[in-house]
Formats: C-alpha cells, sequence, structure tokens
RNA sequence: GGCGCCGUACCCAAGUGGCUAAGGGAAGGGACUGCAAAUCCCUCAUUCAACAGUUCGAAUCUGUUCGGCGCCUCCA
C-alpha cells in the first residue's frame, strides 16, 4: 500500500505530477485560509474542500500529515492602495457596514467570523487542522521577516511602509506567468507610488497610525502587509521548505507570488515543492465573491433546508482544477445519495445471522477504485461514482444482510467515508453546529399522528390515513412507510 | 494590452488517441404498496459547439471560427 503515488496538477510546472513528500511519508501542506470580515461562502469551502480531500487521501495511503489552515483576521486593504494609503481596511469596512453594527471594535468582528467560519467547516465535515495560526498572533514575527528582508537587500523602507522589491527577484512571476516583463505590459491604470522603485513592489509593512488595528513596529505604528503572514506562519509550523501550498485561483497572483519571492529570499530555499489552486465555484454560471454580493454560505443553505454533507458532496461533484457551477437542483441531487449512505450505513449495521460474506471482495475493490479515482488529481467525479456503486450494492443487500457481509459494509462505508466524508460526520455536532431551521413540529405530536394513521390504516379507513398524510405534509414532514413501520423526514425545502 | 480556463444528453458532470461516450438528477415504463413515498429492475447522447486538418483510428492532437468564464486590483 505504501507505494501508492499520489498526482496532482501542479500549478508551478503546469502538469499534473506526483506529490512527493521531502521528509518520506510525512507531508506538510499549508492552505492559505479565509479573511474573516465576513461568513465565508461555499466557494471559500470549494478551495478548503480541496485541500480537505488531499488531507484525506494522503492520510489514507499511510502517510503522516501536517496541515496548517491559518486565519487573516488582519484587515487589509481594501481599495488601491498604492496612491495614497487611503484605501479602507476590509475589516473597518466590515465594522461600518449595516452587519458591523453589532461589534464593538474590529477584534470583535474578527472573531465572530472566525468561530462562523469554524463551525461551517465542522459542518462541512472537513478535517480539523493541525495548526490553524492567526495572522494577529504571528505580528512580531512578520517584523523580524520585513527586517531580515531590508538586511538582505529585498525591501527597503520609505515614509509609507516597507516594501518588498520585485527587481531583487528574478524568478518573480515563475508560478502565475506575471514576469516583471508581463506585468510592464499590463495597461492596468494601476496608480504610481512614488515611494515605491517600481509598481510591483509590495509591501510588507504598512505605516498608519490610523488604522484600527496597529502595532508598534521599528518603522513605527502600523501593520503588517497581507503577503508576509502566510510566509511567516508556514515558516514557523511546517519549516523553511513545505511540500504542498493550496490555495483558490485567484490566490496564484499576486498572493502566492509575491510568499515565493518573500520566503525563498528569506530562507534561500524552495518554498513550496508543489502548487495546488482550485477553480472558482460559478453559481448559474457567473463567478461569486463577496465584492459581487452574489454568494451562498454554508449556513445559508442549512437554513433553507439542505443536509451539510449535501452540501458538502455537491461542492466536490466537479474537479477542483475546472470550474463548477453549483445550483440548488446539485444541492438536491447530492441529497439522494446522501441518503442513500445513511441507508448503507443502517443495512450495515442491522445485519445479522450466520453466512458467507457475499460482498467483501467486490466492496474492497471498489474502495480501492475510489482511492484510486482520487490519487488521480482528485478525481472526485469517479470516486464519488466507484464510492455510490458500493453503497447501491449494499442497499440491494437488504434486511437480508449477514454479520459476515455487513461487517464487511461496515468497513467500506467507514473507508469511503474517510476518503470523501459523506457518510456520516466526523463532529458529534455536525448537524447541530448549525441547527437546520427545522419545521415547527414537536416530533411528539408527529408521533401521535403516526399512531392515529395507523389506527385508520388497520380499520381500511384510507381516506382518514391519507388525510393525515396530507396534513403532515404541508407542515414539511414526509411519511415513509415500511414493513417494521412508518418512518418520518423532514422535507427540504429547497 | 498580458496571462489562463471552459464548451459532452433536459440539468450537473467524468472521459483527453483505439472495446458498446462513467456516474448522479430529471423524465418514461415495470416490480413493490390499500394508494403513495423510499427501494429495486428497465429505457434515456451512432454522438462530444462549428468547420478544416493530422492519423489505420479523435470527444480526445493541430488550426480557424463561434460562444461562455476567470486573473492581471480585495477576493477561495
Amino acid at each position: 500500500m505504501g507505494e501508492k503515488t499520489f498526482r496532482l496538477y501542479d500549478t508551478m510546472t503546469k502538469q499534473v505530477k506526483e506529490l512527493q513528500t521531502k521528509e518520506p511519508g510525512h507531508l506538510k501542506f499549508y492552505a492559505c485560509g479565509p479573511t474573516v470580515y465576513s461568513y465565508a461562502h461555499i466557494g471559500n469551502f470549494r478551495s478548503f474542500l480541496t485541500a480537505d480531500l488531499i488531507v484525506r487521501v494522503a492520510k489514507a495511503i499511510g502517510w503522516k500529515v501536517t496541515f496548517v489552515n491559518n486565519i487573516t483576521d488582519v484587515g487589509h486593504m481594501t481599495d488601491d492602495d498604492l496612491a495614497d494609503g487611503q484605501g479602507e481596511d476590509k475589516l473597518e469596512k466590515a465594522l461600518k457596514s449595516k452587519e458591523g453594527e453589532h461589534f464593538h471594535n474590529v477584534w470583535e468582528l474578527a472573531e465572530h467570523y472566525t468561530n462562523a467560519f469554524e463551525n461551517d467547516w465542522r459542518a462541512l465535515n472537513l478535517l480539523p487542522p493541525d495548526v490553524r495560526p492567526k495572522a494577529t498572533q504571528h505580528v512580531r514575527q512578520q517584523i523580524l521577516a520585513a527586517e531580515t528582508l531590508i538586511e538582505k537587500g529585498n525591501a527597503y523602507e520609505t515614509p509609507t511602509g516597507v516594501y518588498y522589491s520585485v527587481e531583487s527577484f528574478p524568478e518573480y512571476g515563475k508560478l502565475s506567468g506575471n514576469t516583471q516583463d508581463n506585468l510592464r505590459q499590463a495597461v492596468r491604470d494601476v496608480v504610481q507610488d512614488d515611494n515605491k522603485r517600481a509598481p510591483a513592489d509590495f509591501a510588507l509593512w504598512k505605516k498608519d497610525d490610523k488604522h484600527l488595528m496597529q502595532w508598534y513596529s521599528p518603522f513605527g505604528w502600523g501593520f503588517p502587509g497581507w503577503h508576509i503572514e502566510c510566509t511567516v506562519m508556514a515558516r514557523e509550523y511546517l519549516g523553511d521548505s513545505i511540500d504542498l501550498h493550496s490555495g483558490g485561483e485567484d490566490n496564484m497572483f499576486p498572493h502566492h507570488e509575491c510568499e515565493i519571492a518573500q520566503s525563498e529570499s528569506l530562507t534561500g530555499q524552495p518554498f513550496s515543492g508543489h502548487w495546488v489552486h482550485t477553480r472558482f465555484l460559478q453559481v448559474n454560471g457567473e463567478k461569486m465573491s463577496k465584492s459581487a454580493g452574489n454568494f451562498y454560505t454554508v449556513r445559508d443553505l442549512i437554513a433553507k433546508g439542505a443536509d451539510p454533507l449535501a452540501v458538502r458532496y455537491g461542492l466536490i461533484a466537479g474537479i477542483y482544477g475546472k470550474p463548477l457551477n453549483f445550483t440548488d437542483q446539485g444541492v438536491r441531487d447530492a441529497q439522494a445519495n446522501i441518503e442513500r449512505y445513511r441507508k448503507a450505513d443502517q443495512i450495515a449495521k442491522s445485519s445479522s445471522g450466520d453466512g458467507p460474506d457475499t460482498l467483501g471482495p467486490m466492496l474492497d475493490d471498489l474502495y480501492n477504485q475510489t482511492l484510486e479515482a482520487l490519487c488521480n488529481d482528485l478525481n472526485t467525479p469517479v470516486a464519488l461514482a466507484k464510492a455510490l456503486e458500493g453503497a447501491r450494492t449494499i442497499i440491494k443487500e437488504g434486511d437480508s444482510i449477514t454479520r459476515a457481509t455487513g461487517d464487511s459494509a461496515k468497513r467500506f462505508l467507514d473507508g469511503v467515508n474517510s476518503l470523501l466524508g459523506i457518510v456520516y460526520s466526523e463532529y458529534d455536532d455536525g448537524f447541530t453546529a448549525i441547527q437546520a431551521s427545522a419545521p415547527n413540529v414537536d416530533a411528539s405530536l408527529i408521533e401521535a399522528k403516526i399512531v392515529e394513521r395507523a389506527e385508520a390504516k388497520a380499520s381500511k379507513d384510507f381516506a382518514r390515513a391519507d388525510a393525515i398524510r396530507k396534513e403532515l405534509e404541508e407542515l414539511g414532514i414526509e411519511l415513509r412507510d415500511s414493513p417494521t413501520g412508518t418512518e418520518w423526514v423532514v422535507k427540504s425545502s429547497l
């Protein structure tokens, strides 16, 4: 099993290549986290799910994984800050907005959205990172990094801040293709900051004693630049040279390009051996973003009745390297399959009786095909198809499942869940972390109605039985008769 | 102006040189059911945006055209 190779597209070399670990069997992985000035949307989570799947696959092939996912809780400039530093901070801006009225200050606001992010993370059943560092807790290291870069001749101080000199790093642009030559050809109306040596130079530190979040540094009061936090935190928790770095496609430039320049200037070592970028999630064929205001959040979808695992399923239903068109219909499609897994799980757990294991080899084979698909550049559609084939096989076995077959089924479902996270949640509070807007109907009332209907059915009063069923349906409750009794489920309003 | 992605059935979505173009949803038929729901079985692209070319052979490679999207500025 140890020889299994994990192949992933690498943005740097523009090809699918084997993911390798510098330390044998130990993957060091950094995934850029969210800026916590608002609720993360499902597009953000698509990118984190890519990271989650990578972690799961790495573990499945026997690797140890150290996974770092940061929180960007320092606001950075929203507008073009090149000109005069008058750009408004994202956190400050959020504080002034309508939602911001609930918070006393930016720190509270950041904390609130950090907690919300972590709740959504759990609801979507992402494995916890080994470290979740916050930018604000690493300001000292960021200042030190800026000082070191000045000493090394890669950065310089101006009246407005400390800037990294792109000219000092000839390889700038090797990740995104935005080389200095190409950037010069850009025809954008970038406002020139006279204090900077070159327009592409970026801030390591901004001097600003009016900023709501500010720290004291050798350069005076101010706050760190956007890119330096990841350089510093990746190095602190994973070392000078990491195996894999991931993010959304928009992180390629400038963020990751700048990280490479900073990190490699500081350490003299290749920053990351592999780069993975998740394509944007689209909604009805259009880009979704916080600024565009057309975004779905995990909590909104759950409030509308979506099963969190179905949201997860919907988000991994396409290959991470291609745009995925997310729709309500997609969640409904996923819901049907999530229910199949639940049914298969129930059947596996209710196995009884002696008899041969009729499914073991077949399920083992399907598990291997699922893993194989994921090892092939994270081909989730094929992996989901293979896994589902196994679930359907188990369901077909039904109540007659033997204990031996049931054990194989359980092993299969556990295996599939460890790979894809779609059978059951890792978290006890998976479903309660964010409570679905269950209809305001008392469970005991429903049970009473079911009993009443059973009596009506027993006395062949089908008109009355159907009336009760319809009554509950209008309350959003769906009844399912089975040989062992009547069950009820909450109907999704999606 | 620079860099890049995509166009496969009603919808979502694999496949990127060679058996009959995965899978899910929807739809239609059947089994089961008092009737439903759920579940199971069956059907559902001679065809991969269009055109031209390379090849014994292409959805897969090359070129052109049309259409959609993204980055270059905060964004996953």
